[in-house]
DNA sequence: TGCCGGCCATGACACCTGTCACGCCGAGGT
DNA sequence: ACCTCGGCGTGACAGGTGTCATGGCCGGCA
């Protein structure tokens, strides 16, 4: 029996993943949590044997659940699951130490192959996203660029970014300015959303 | 038996779900679409007494496809199941139409309980919610201002938009400056994130 | 009929933004 | 020691943006 963990902050979804995979025959959902902070413990108490993370969850975020599950508990191997095909979400998983990425909207047999496929120590990555990521690179954006744009997120004003942020206004605009170049955006907003398409957020 | 059609774009958290309602004796997922285009006729061929349908899907939307559910395919009724409980959802979802509004944070026996007590011709909807919507109340947007905002998102420039929508550059500046106004907002991106926080978009 | 509200447009004004040039500092690499 | 690169800051400038007043057009409504 593979024994499963599953992690993914809709409660709806969650409980749908785990009844599905519960159905195939030699796969047993052993926890199931609803945050990345719970994620270790649940593995450890339950001796997971592959985790199913979720990248978007409150608390700890997947992918940093993902490292410290590596980190933590040897042994259990990682799925990373997530609904955006972010180039950027691949290679940050993968540099987290995961086995695993599936996008939610591949087929449902997909998934149970992954887990039976990651349990017995192969790699599972979708080729196609494999290759966007490749074609998308690393991140060109240095942190503060990444912090600016962070906070960009929600339409603050340039002052209000540097209140938050602790700098001047000229620095924030620098720092916009040099972000929206390296994305090839022509506007802060449109930076954002291409910084975020891309996952380098 | 109760015959539910299941329509979600993410193929994987579709199959999970069928998986799950398949699960309890009184259900049997009959049908499972991708797209909101697919839903009346698969409906309507599977002879669903219950349908569960995404807003965000590709083709045409889940709100619109409750209404022409609706229209087409007399008894059947609709539970319309999404990530987000913006409150506009569900005020354009009870005008669709819909017996039923389930969030996808709800623990999995509040959707099942959902299909069972739809299916007998009560109506279902998280009370938090309903309270929500009823303080957020109707949009204050005028048609044109959300065009505006819509296309605002991806993040252009006033002469884009303008060139977009075949208005003058000061047409738009206008209904942007009045839905900023509306939305109390005190940019355009923030404006934007708001009216789309409350389902107004 | 008159009135009101939405839509479109113009023009003007203050302010915000994006860009550029320039400088200072500290960390890391050769 | 030297150079490079990232972070931080200033100052200045062109162009974009948000606001306001004003006006015309149309459809609905008392």
């Amino acid at each position: 029996m593979i024994r499963v963990l599953v992690a993914d902050d809709q409660a709806l979804v969650r409980g749908a993943l785990a009844a599905m995979l519960g159905l195939e025959t030699d796969i047993e959902v052993v926890a199931q949590v609803g945050s990345g902070d719970e994620v270790v413990d649940a593995a450890r108490l339950h001796r997971a044997d592959v985790a199913l993370l979720d990248v978007q969850m409150p608390g700890k975020d997947g992918l940093t659940a993902a490292a410290d599950l590596r980190a933590a508990v040897l042994g259990c191997r990682v799925i990373v699951c997530t609904t955006f095909g972010r180039p950027g979400y691949l290679a940050r998983a993968m540099a987290a130490g995961a086995s695993g990425f599936v996008v939610k909207d591949a087929p449902p047999e997909q998934l149970v192959d992954a887990v039976r496929r990651v349990h017995a120590g192969l790699r599972v990555v979708d080729p196609v996203l494999a290759a966007e990521s490749l074609a998308s690179g690393a991140s060109p954006l240095t942190e503060r660029e990444r912090d600016v744009l962070l906070r960009a997120q929600d339409g603050g004003t340039v002052s209000d970014l540097a209140r938050a942020l602790h700098l001047s206004d000229g620095t924030v605009r620098n720092h916009l300015s040099s972000a929206i170049g390296k994305t090839g955006a022509r506007t802060r907003a449109e930076a954002v959303r291409l910084a975020e398409e891309h996952g380098w957020l």
